[in-house]
DNA sequence: GTAATAGTGTCTATGAGACAATATCCG
DNA sequence: CGGATATTGTCTCATAGACACTATTAC
């Protein structure tokens, strides 16, 4: 607890960023360690406060994305993940703090980070399993973030923010897999991709593997919205949804 | 604006509400017209301030809904909308809103205000069509509140939380029609509602209106997120989504 | 040639949408 | 009975999913 010399504490507002890629064929989310005391060396999402009263919260979100993994800020679409205010989240005070989003195509190997003691990336099954603890309330969020991905990625062009500037649709299809985290059906996917206009537009072939026929590259097209969406198959055919 | 006679003013969290219900096959949003200055006379949505440090958002926003609608807290589920955060959004200050919405089914006529000078149902259309004009950002706010509440339909139970205790399939068709804007087929709604596992549960029959077969009458099932999902026909099929 | 991956064709079951037909009330 | 609404039946078309098959590379 802080020292209580003067006033009661006013509510401090946070951000917290959810950054996630595609590494070794599994979803994978940014973490930092802790440096300072709550929670110290802890991993941690990284995040952090608000710097002054006119900063927006979208613009701490970048700022603290360029100090402490060292991202390009520009290709990054942040998206707000939603508040996480319990009050007893932070062991300081009262900390508001609002998560955003982000998917980030694969990346060279070590994120440099500037500011952290360290940041790296974790497959986010050791987050949700629990074998690898986070500090706060940062496991929730990291659970929402998925989530929110898996949904997103149904209705949305999403999928391509993981892969680089041109794919394969099997480059493709291993998005869906890895955030869905079950097996698709190539030859299905293949022309349930195609058939779906706007969504990828061609841009030449290139041999990818030693081995086997070369694929086609495709650019994300212009469409967003997908409709019709691309179906999840359900696991849980009843009942309430099960989250982690 | 607020005087100066000392530090600068801190960052101040509010919680906005969008209440929606279904009033003469109509979705409406419930509105007070403001009492004090920014934007008096002016219509906005309920809510307000965070009273103290140890205040959480959603017991803010049951407490803001209780004084300013007297609404019944309990049956009202709320659920976190977004962050607003524009610094020029309020000419006070920097004022953070967090948004929440909830549906309501069908109340007595007049909501009776306790604290806001008034309150009352307005349709959708007037707000969204500009024809209304509302404070702060709070056109915004409800836009985005409604296209939640449409894509809530499509995959949740949420359309049962629009109507009584108990209602027909007729009524829930109605609630659909209403949320969505768009003409449904009966017989096929019939079928794909009942088809829908722990959707709804019968609840007896009884006499509707004064003329026709009488319906049969349903409650709420257990069921929350619905597979395969009600689907929303498409009247923009190509291209970026337009929320307008 | 073989191995391996990319891409196409085809069949089937399911479900959405159109809409005819029947059921059950009120008067 | 006729008018109105509820509920069921049936047909057609589109598509998801299973999976055989062909194409194109490396070796």
């Amino acid at each position: 607890m802080i020292d209580d010399q003067w006033e009661p504490p006013p509510i401090l507002l946070a951000v917290d960023l959810v950054i996630l890629t595609l590494r070794e064929s599994r979803l994978q989310v940014l973490l930092v360690e802790r440096g300072i005391d709550p929670y110290q060396g802890a991993q941690a999402l990284p995040g952090g406060f608000l710097q002054h009263t006119g900063e927006s919260l979208i613009a701490a979100a970048h700022r603290e994305l360029a100090e402490e993994a060292d991202l390009d800020v520009e290709t990054l679409r942040l998206e707000q993940l939603g508040v996480y205010d319990d009050p007893d989240r932070d062991p300081r005070g009262r900390v508001v703090s609002v998560a955003f989003l982000a998917i980030a195509p694969r990346l060279p190997e070590p994120i440099a980070g500037t500011d952290a003691a360290d940041a790296g990336w974790q497959p986010v099954g050791r987050v949700l399993s629990g074998e690898l603890d986070l500090a706060f309330d940062h496991r929730r969020i990291v659970t929402d973030g998925i989530e929110r991905a898996r949904a997103k990625l149904e209705h949305s062009a999403l999928a391509t923010a993981f892969c680089g500037p041109t794919f394969t649709i099997t480059d493709l299809q291993d998005v869906y897999e890895a955030v869905w985290g079950i097996p698709l059906d190539p030859r299905n996917f293949y022309r349930k991709i195609k058939k779906t206009d706007g969504f990828i537009v061609s841009a030449g072939s290139a041999r990818k593997a030693a081995t086997g026929r070369p694929a086609r590259l495709f650019r994300a097209g212009p469409r967003e919205v997908l409709y019709p969406p691309m179906i999840r198959p359900v696991d849980s055919p009843n009942g309430k949804e099960s989250v982690q």
